[in-house]
RNA sequence: GUCCCCAUCGUCUAGAGGCCUAGGACACUGCCCUUUCACGGCGGCGACAGGGGUUCGAAUCCCCUUGGGGACGCCA
């Protein structure tokens, strides 16, 4: 079977350094096994989701050269095909109806906090004969199975089992019918026939949710593979106060696409010593079965240094290229100036 | 709090029981090259979180502790 991989942002800002290394990996992924790499556009939040955000992604990966064979698909365009499988799984039983308020849950979740307990919605309109409350739109709930495991064979981080007791019944649709994230990936997953899922590991605890949804609808789940969350310097999360997080403000900074690639490659990923990798050795050299498995911190002294062979390395044209965008950007005319690749050959030794 | 993940130099990592008095890279640093800045060459500093096992032998396997991270939403 043919290898399928997807990119699935949601467009609540711009392309940063952790979805490009994903991205990525996705990417390498499908090209190492002659597969299909797709975009998907994650946009069930209407209230977040901005079409200056899709731009932002889309442009982030076109300087990349992460270039998509399918797509982008949009889960807005999705609405029907979600509605049918909603309605599907309430006929089978397999989801039912949840008339809870907001403020009932958030009482509830507030109590179970009190009592230190993890908290979950406690299943109350499951089962439940009680006459539905007037003029209350309810959410579609999934019925997790009450028992039992799931088992993820994570390529990254191995055998992960989850009990089934763990999990509540999340909304797989809202009071305004709109359907949630779990709900639609999976269901985007099996449509498009992804094989292989590759994500940041802050999705592995939504794993076992999905694979519930995908084994409720009949289909066959997916391999995963959870890649862990790229740092700060710091070791904290990565945010704003650590410089530059957004793709394309490295591309302002002055860093070469090839450079970024190489180091977010890099980073999380080893072949032995090498530490300069070219597209074509990535593609063949990459196996996101040696993607370690801890979190790493991203360090902008390498990045700036990999930029910097780049620099040296390139053919002066391809970096006159780059540099003549930048001088466009700045206002600058770059015919008014000296020929700008015989810049690049006098300064290269000596520009980062 | 509960569940899940993780743990080798400051950072990125090699390491899949003996090849490890733990290797490479970035950073830092000493010397050389050089009119300056860079580049380059040769060195140096620097780590297996702690404790128990298993084994003739453990950075590598198991358990506990500690420390990080993630999840627990009508966000994704």
């Amino acid at each position: 079977m043919s290898i399928r991989t997807r990119f699935a942002p949601s467009p609540t800002g711009y392309l940063h350094v952790g979805g490009a290394r994903t991205a990525l990996y996705c990417w390498l992924y499908a090209r190492k096994h002659g597969g299909t790499f797709i975009l998907r556009i994650e946009d069930t939040d209407l209230e977040r989701s901005t079409a200056e955000s899709v731009n932002a992604i889309l442009e982030g990966m076109t300087w990349l050269g992460l270039e998509y064979d399918e797509g982008p698909f949009y889960q807005t365009e999705r609405f029907d095909r979600y509605r049918a499988v909603i309605q599907q799984l309430l006929d089978e039983g397999k989801a039912y109806h949840c008339y809870c308020s907001k403020e009932e849950l958030d009482a509830l979740r507030a109590d179970q906090l009190a009592r230190k307990e993890k908290p979950r919605y406690d299943r109350r309109w499951r089962d439940s004969k009680a006459t539905p409350p007037q003029g209350v739109p309810p959410v579609v709930r999934f019925k997790n199975p009450l028992s039992g495991d799931v088992v993820v064979n994570d390529l990254i981080k191995g055998t992960v089992v989850f009990q089934n007791d763990e999990l509540d019944d999340l909304v797989i649709a809202r009071s305004d019918g709109s359907p949630t994230y779990n709900f639609t990936v999976a269901v985007d997953d099996w449509d498009m026939g992804v094989t292989h899922i590759i994500r940041g590991d802050d999705h592995l605890n939504n794993t076992p949710r999905q694979i519930n949804i995908l084994k409720a609808l009949g289909a066959q789940p997916p391999a995963y593979s959870h890649v862990p969350m790229i740092l700060g310097s710091d070791g904290q999360r990565l945010s704003k106060r650590h410089g530059a997080v957004s793709v394309m403000q490295y591309r302002e900074d002055g860093f070469l696409p090839e450079a970024l690639l190489n180091y977010l490659v890099r980073l999380g990923w080893a072949h032995g010593d090498q530490e300069i990798f070219s597209i074509d050795e990535m593609i063949e050299l990459f196996d996101i079965k040696d993607v370690h498995r801890a979190a790493s911190a991203f360090n902008t002294e390498k990045l700036l240094w990999l930029n910097q062979h780049y620099i040296k390395i390139s053919d002066p044209a391809h970096i006159a290229h780059h540099l003549s965008w930048h001088m466009g950007r700045l206002g600058v005319d770059p015919a008014q100036g000296p020929d700008l690749v015989e810049v690049v050959k006098a300064l290269r030794e000596r520009a980062k």
